[in-house]
RNA sequence: GGGCACUUAGCUCAGUGGUAGAGCGUCUCGCUUACAUCGAGAAGGUCGUGGGUUCGAUCCCCUCAGUGCCCACCA
């Protein structure tokens, strides 16, 4: 009666219905999972993936189509072995990321975000970031994942903030947070820092001037390289390399040509004699290398640093360069100081750092920010962030599916610098830091005290002054999202619904997320993840590349080669764009995909569902088991099948996906299909023992075949088992 | 300036210490009642170069060449 099925697959009819048939039945849960999926040895034990919260601010890529793929067989495959399985989904509010996207779309509609209200602002990206979070929603069902929806997260909850804030004021008691006035890379554009991960470097060809400085007292002059004249104001020092032909000057004083102050002449090594001429200007708010041989011959240098740039990366306070933009100035104080020059400057190319997302130059300014110590050890003892980190991979704690991203990983770890965690935007977590503004007027009989009244507190909620009325503020500042994001694993697992999480599920067993975030990302899990908790975030890191097109290129809407995951899901069906993600795929490399591709694939799922019109045609509703008596040949089939579940299955958990998705392929098509059922032919027609060993032998190596195909691709194969048991058993849980 | 990879069939990529694999593409047949989103068959590679280890290397080691990526405060 249930042999009526049409010639081809049709996705459109079955994803929706599968996926809403999944959802009900509650077997996305851990607390849900049937009885009669007994464990197998040695559990009963948990196994769990923390979906990377895509960020909210845009429609699922292919990049994220292929993560869902990747964690869905893996907790597929876990789940069907008895593992008491949680997939934690989530999403991101993305801070800088969704606040460059929500001013690109005010641009595109002629406005832009400055000049809004701070809290009007903040609702307005708050709307947007919801829409985009229901829509990925949807979106992340429709690929499949079999995650557990009643846990989803999101990083604005409260609770996660909660946590977010109580990592914070440890550190900070722990004395691995600090406010200091440093040099931080500043956007022009973006009107933010930003930390030492979100600038790129790109070529650039400048002028090399070669700038005179008069040094009275000898009647001579040093010569000194720089690209930048323009702040030559702001110079109010010298270094010079104690070998080089300056070391004669060193504790003398020279000349600012442009602003007449006196300038020391100090003596330091990290001024390169293979560069310019081993003299160096000092200009600490401009320059971060400036700034730390400042802060090293403070004693000596009697002028203060002071600031020409500002946060518009206009000129002010220099003069006639007063106004000016960068650029301008630089051509204009060129002019001024030529009587000066030393020779005429030379082209130069060199690394200018520039905006990670707007390419606008960096601009270094010393403000007051809030960093994390990386490399020292906490007031309370225990290692240093970074070599907790370090320690935990180099013992295997944390084990890299591919072993170069733990070279590349140890080797960025090697020179870490502190993390500027703050950010000058509005969407974002607001730090919990409150300043005493104003000052403080002790009351009466308080007077003694203000030395122990604070400039700052730091505080989930407002503080109140022990000593005065006066009012504490909040910081304006917001986190860098990979600090709170840095926290997910822990975070999301301490504040679900259920209290037992956090203890059965952490360390979670896998993070599959992309090589590209692995310092952002990756690396601020595991350090915050030991600091926090003193274990590891997660077992084993699995890190997938970049979704190319089929002639190996990027994808990106100028080109024009995007895949829709959506749109291609729309067409080929789930199944096929799942498969052509996995196959041909190995971890860590830059996974290749096409529509030929994809098609191929599509015609795979007709291929399983025909071969599944087939068996079930012939060979009757029910397969009789027992009295059967199995022909050499048909055994020898099934061997075969055991040895390819036996073979597929060290590949899953050898996370080679992309070997047992192949297998699977040909041996379903090109055994199975191909040769297999066109023996089984003959022998069905005749009747009799033959054919009822053949049955037997069909329907088995089918079902087998349907439950290894199933985390990759389970939409047509549950349709299938839903065909076959009449709708009274669920394939996403059978036993594998 | 440091570091990490890659170089296998026309294209995109797997893979293994023991006579080379897939998908797509190409060619020749076939509308055979599971499937033309199909079937049968075929062509196509000295596995970048030069050495070494080994009974034997595409796979291990070294050299060179080319390509890609990451990190980096040479003003």
């Amino acid at each position: 009666m249930m042999k009526e099925l049409p010639p081809q697959y049709n996705p459109k009819e079955t994803e929706d219905k599968i996926y809403e048939l999944w959802e009900k039945s509650g077997y996305f849960s851990p607390d849900n999972l049937p009885s009669d999926t007994k464990p197998y040895p040695p559990s009963p034990k948990p196994f769990c993936i923390i979906m990377p919260p895509p960020n909210a601010n845009g429609a699922l890529h292919v990049g994220h189509a292929l993560f869902v793929t990747l964690q869905d067989i893996m907790i597929r495959h876990k789940r069907m072995r008895g593992f008491k399985t949680l997939w934690l989904p989530g999403a991101d509010h993305a801070g800088f990321e969704t606040q460059v996207v929500y001013n690109k779309k005010l641009e595109r509609e002629g406005h832009s975000l400055w000049g809004i209200p701070h809290d009007k602002l903040y609702k307005e990206i708050l709307d947007f970031t919801l829409k985009n979070k229901s829509r990925m929603e949807s979106q992340i069902r429709k690929l499949g994942a079999s995650c557990d929806w009643s846990r989803e997260k999101f990083t604005l909850d409260e609770d996660i903030k909660a946590v977010v804030y109580d990592t914070f004021e440890m550190l900070y008691k722990d004395g691995l947070i600090y406010r200091a006035e440093r040099p931080v890379n500043w956007c022009v554009k973006h009107q933010t820092t930003l930390s030492d991960l979100e600038i790129k470097y790109e070529e650039r060809e400048d002028k090399l001037y070669f700038v005179k400085y008069e040094i009275p007292e000898m009647r001579s002059y040093i010569e000194v390289a720089t690209t930048r004249p323009e702040t030559i104001p702001a110079d109010i020092a010298i270094a010079v390399n104690p070998k080089s032909k300056w070391k004669k000057f060193i504790g003398k004083t020279a000349v600012n040509p442009m602003t007449q102050i006196d300038l020391a002449i100090v003596s330091d090594t990290r001024v390169d004699l293979s560069f310019g001429t081993g003299a160096l200007k000092i200009t600490p708010h401009h320059d971060a290398l400036d700034f730390e041989i400042y802060e090293t011959h403070k004693k000596e240098i009697v002028s203060k640093p002071v600031s020409v740039i500002n946060q518009f990366g206009k000129l002010m306070g220099a003069g006639t360069l007063g106004g000016l933009k960068v650029k301008e100035a630089r051509e204009k104080a060129a002019l001024i100081l030529r009587p000066n020059f030393a020779k005429e400057p030379e082209p130069y190319k060199h690394q200018v750092s520039v905006c990670y997302k707007c390419g606008t130059i960096i601009e270094p300014r010393v403000l007051a920010q809030w960093f994390i110590k990386m490399t020292e050890k906490p007031k309370s003892g225990g290692k240093s962030l970074r070599d907790l980190a370090v320690d935990a991979v180099k013992q295997k704690k944390v084990k890299f599916v591919t072993k170069k991203f733990e070279k590349i990983f140890l080797h960025w770890m090697k020179n870490l610098r502190d993390w500027n965690i703050s950010r000058q935007i509005v969407w974002g977590i607001p730090i919990p830091a409150w300043f005493h503004e104003p000052k403080c007027i002790p009351r009466k009989g308080y007077e003694k005290d203000i030395v122990k009244c604070r400039e700052y507190i730091i505080s989930g909620t407002k503080p109140v002054c022990e000593f005065c009325d006066a009012q504490f503020v909040q910081d304006t500042d917001v986190f860098d999202t990979w600090f709170s994001s840095g926290q997910w694993p822990y975070a999301t697992l301490m504040t679900t619904s259920n209290k037992k999480d956090f203890g059965a599920f952490y360390p979670t067993d896998i993070m599959e997320t992309g090589w590209d975030i692995l310092f952002f990302w990756v690396a601020r899990m595991i350090m915050l993840g030991l600091y926090r908790t003193g274990k590891v975030p997660f077992k084993t890191i699995y890190l997938h590349g970049l979704v190319r097109d089929k002639d190996r290129q990027k994808m990106s809407k100028s080109k024009g080669n995007v895949i829709d995951p959506l749109g291609v899901s729309e067409l080929y069906g789930t199944d096929a764009l799942r498969m052509a993600l996995v196959a041909g795929n190995a971890a860590g490399n830059d996974p290749v995909i096409s529509e030929e591709k994809i098609k191929g694939y599509r015609n795979f799922a007709n291929k399983i569902w025909n071969v599944s019109r087939f068996v079930l045609m012939k060979t009757g509703d029910e397969i009789s088991k027992g009295k059967i008596s199995l022909t050499a040949k048909d055994k020898k089939g099934l061997k075969e099948l055991a040895n390819i579940k036996k073979s597929v299955t060290k590949d899953i958990e050898a996370y080679k996906f992309h070997l047992a998705a192949e297998k699977l392929y040909h041996y379903f098509w090109h055994t199975f299909a191909d040769k297999i059922i066109e023996e089984s032919k003959s022998r069905l027609e005749k009747g009799g023992k033959e054919a009822e060993s053949a049955t037997y032998m069909l329907r088995t190596i089918l079902e087998g075949s349907l439950k290894m195909l199933h985390p990759f691709m389970p939409f047509v194969t549950e349709e299938i088992w839903q065909k076959l048991y009449g709708g009274k058993k669920m394939l996403m849980v059978e036993k594998w």
